[in-house]
DNA sequence: ATATTTAGGAAATGACTGTTCCCTAAGTCA
DNA sequence: TGACTTAGGGAACAGTCATTTCCTAAATAT
């Protein structure tokens, strides 16, 4: 099943919703149209959850990034670079299953609007939580404020994305992580 | 033409490429949907058409920001704070169709990822324009390197965007513009 | 005034879509 | 062994899509 849900995120991934068809779907999960309809009600459900495990997924990596035994600045770098490589070569291209979900569906789906928010609220939360933790073992200045700056670098990341996607990745991953630090400067 | 453009473009930033009927349009338009075929060669074609007509108008909207006799500094933070305004709102939730391109279609659609590339390299090469203006006339220091914080930047802007179309948007317009400025501090 | 081009619209077409139905074969339990 | 559930596949279905064709009426030119 989860294997069969990597299949459909690849193929959401990069062809989107609308332009993905069952047939599309049954070719790279393995699977026949009419079997698609015995273990999910639509296609619609199929969207649903391969973009629930996609978030799941991506959820986890960062939980990982921010699970380290580093300071809290540095584990913000990774962050940074772990999203840099993510917008870069042939997984830049292949774009991320919840921007196109913001991006294609938000308006016309409220239950995918509604997936896609939260995962940006627990990202920037994330991400506040890593600049707090940064400030408390002074690896941070206390004069950034964690809320509003976690709110500018969800902003950054997701930009990286959608460059990404569109073939135009920044070329120096390192340069970039710097500048971007700059933000909690 | 242009005025049906611009419906056409209102109503493929809402609803994407896919998701948009020929019906949809030609109700938008206000044609019939054979008169859309006397004007333009098929569906694909007023879809660039309309992406093109955008990017113009955007281009144009920026290029007056760019041309203001103030600083370089300012007229950086008054770009920002043009897209921080465009990610809010209803003005937000509309989107990018330029954004919107490269993520449901730059992957099927090399001539479509090309106007998007296009337009990001345009973008940024403002940017980076502003920011050595800015170094020019004393307002933003020379240790910032230019072509990678117009990189950075022009990340951020197109997240800010994704965020507005997700229904996320920053609440606080000043704070945002002013966190996004310590890129070139 | 007549012929001719043009702009626009209604309806027909063919391909493709998501979805359902029915059949087959394998596995499960008594 | 035999009844029964289950997983899967292929074909059929209804609807929608982009596209074309044909027709009408207005405008232009002769």
């Amino acid at each position: 099943m989860d294997e069969a849900l990597d299949k459909a995120i690849r193929v959401f991934r990069e062809q989107g919703y609308n332009a993905t068809s069952i047939t599309d779907l049954g070719t790279a999960m393995g699977l026949a149209a009419g079997s698609l309809y015995k273990a999910f009600k639509d296609k619609r459900a199929i969207y649903l959850a391969a973009l629930e495990r996609y978030q799941m997924l991506r959820a986890e990596q960062i939980r990982r990034l921010a699970e380290t035994p580093r300071s809290g600045r540095a584990r913000l770098c990774d962050l940074l670079s772990f999203y840099v490589d993510s917008a870069r070569g042939i997984e830049g291209k292949r774009g991320c299953l919840a921007i196109g979900g913001a991006v294609e569906l938000s308006i016309l789906d409220p239950e995918v609007a509604a997936l896609v928010r939260r995962n940006l609220a627990r990202i920037e939360s994330q991400l506040a939580d890593l600049i707090r933790q940064g400030q408390a073992d002074g690896s941070i200045s206390r004069s950034v404020d964690s809320a509003e700056t976690a709110r500018v670098m969800l902003c950054l990341l997701q930009g990286l994305r959608v460059v990404g996607r569109a073939g135009r990745p920044p070329d120096d991953p390192a340069a970039t992580v710097a500048i971007a630090m700059k933000l909690i400067a």
